[in-house]
DNA sequence: CAGTCAGCTTGACATACATCAACGATTCGT
DNA sequence: ACGAATCGTTGATGTATGTCAAGCTGACTG
């Protein structure tokens, strides 16, 4: 199970001691809340299938979203600093999880310097993502932002495995502007756009690159 | 030496242990270059007084600024995920640094469950930074993303044990407006319609926030 | 199976900010 | 201490993207 849960390169005892701590989740359905602001972190959540939102309230109640999560992503992560979630976590679809009690992973942590490791690392590149993450909103038009975001999901799905070609895009239209600062009608608009010029093929949720190698250069 | 480098809580003994491996670094001059993209991970910096950058280079050769590092501040967190650090760093002014050697630091934190935690708090705490900031860029006018950033400033030098309402900004227009998306020249607007409006007194670098209630307010 | 509603698309118009340009103020190097 | 370069300010103009409005489509519900 933890091989599933947590698909980093462990050896086979390290695999086998995190089995011990893992638990399975009970599935959730679309708009069903995992995590709420505020919540103390007891665990993190390894998505096994189906994605979910992490968000946060502004000062006007109204959402701003922070991140998708993809099967293979680990949740929970930004509550560390204090030991309470610092945002609402929200499925988009029937997602299935694991559950990983954040005391058994610090003890555990203790005895496996490769496990440690790989917590760093993980934390590590979802910073590294961040911020790369920043500088691509800051200085890019909407199309180069919206291209990027598919990019990304590209490659997300590649490394769990699944199609880079194409694939289902789980949010809505509206989730995917609040993400990139963009409004609902500019995604529409380029969407089709992109479609026009050969690059996407797009029909309702679906999504198929046509041409991955001007994707790409749209996304730089 | 290790309060003044990294002035966490942690024990006598735990500080005593940290002392052992933390080194004075040379102090670097206004442009000096602390760390270069692809640079192996030695060292972990703190940063004992000055201030510096961190940036990438995008595909046409342009910086993005991802970061502004003031005294307090731990740099190199981003290269864990391989090793590698992941943009450049560069002196704003006369900076003085201490020196964190890398594979020490992983040996003493296996000893100390303290330090370990520490050391997940604070990335955590900077992955919650960085994802608040891009919810922050991406739904707020160029005044609040401004104000915003005057605020984030201030907060950390009161963190630090340094005035709150008056300081120096290090970095450039420029600097400051690659790094919330904006033109020099916005940057250059809104700071004198922000002391028009009596909320700032700016004086070239030195900024006072004379309005404080008021900033907060525009912040959000 | 029909009605309803959330989600999506498309068009017309408004605006915040970028860009271009010129000039003033500091800082830096010799 | 001087000249040169960098940095900062202000004004005029252009444009990408937001906002408002209307209609369309697909999905869930009773």
């Amino acid at each position: 199970m933890a091989t599933l849960c947590l698909p980093y390169q462990l050896s086979p005892e390290q695999t086998e001691k995190l089995d011990t701590i893992i638990q399975r989740h009970r599935p959730l359905q679309k708009r069903d809340v995992l995590i709420e602001n505020g919540e103390p972190l007891k665990f993190l959540y390894a998505v096994r299938s189906g994605s979910l939102k992490s968000y946060s309230l502004d000062s006007h109640g109204s959402e701003q979203i922070i991140d998708f999560h993809l099967p293979g992503d680990l949740i929970g992560f930004d509550g560390l600093i204090d030991g309470q979630h610092r945002s609402f976590t929200q499925a988009l679809e029937t997602t299935m999880l694991c559950e990983i009690p954040m005391q058994s992973l610090d003890q555990l942590s203790a005895e496996l310097p490769g496990l440690r490791k790989q917590l760093l690392r993980v934390m590590s590149g979802e910073l590294h993502a961040s911020k790369t993450l920043l500088g691509t909103l800051n200085h890019h038009t909407a199309q180069q932002r919206l291209a990027n975001f598919i990019m990304t999901l590209s490659n997300r799905f590649q490394q769990r495995g699944l199609s880079s070609r194409s694939f289902r895009l789980s949010m809505t239209r509206a989730d995917i502007g609040n993400y990139l600062g963009l409004s609902v009608e500019t995604i529409s608009r380029i969407l089709t756009q992109l479609q026009q010029e050969g690059v996407l093929a797009v029909q309702n949720k679906l999504v198929e690159i046509t041409d991955p190698e001007r994707l790409r250069a749209l996304a730089s």
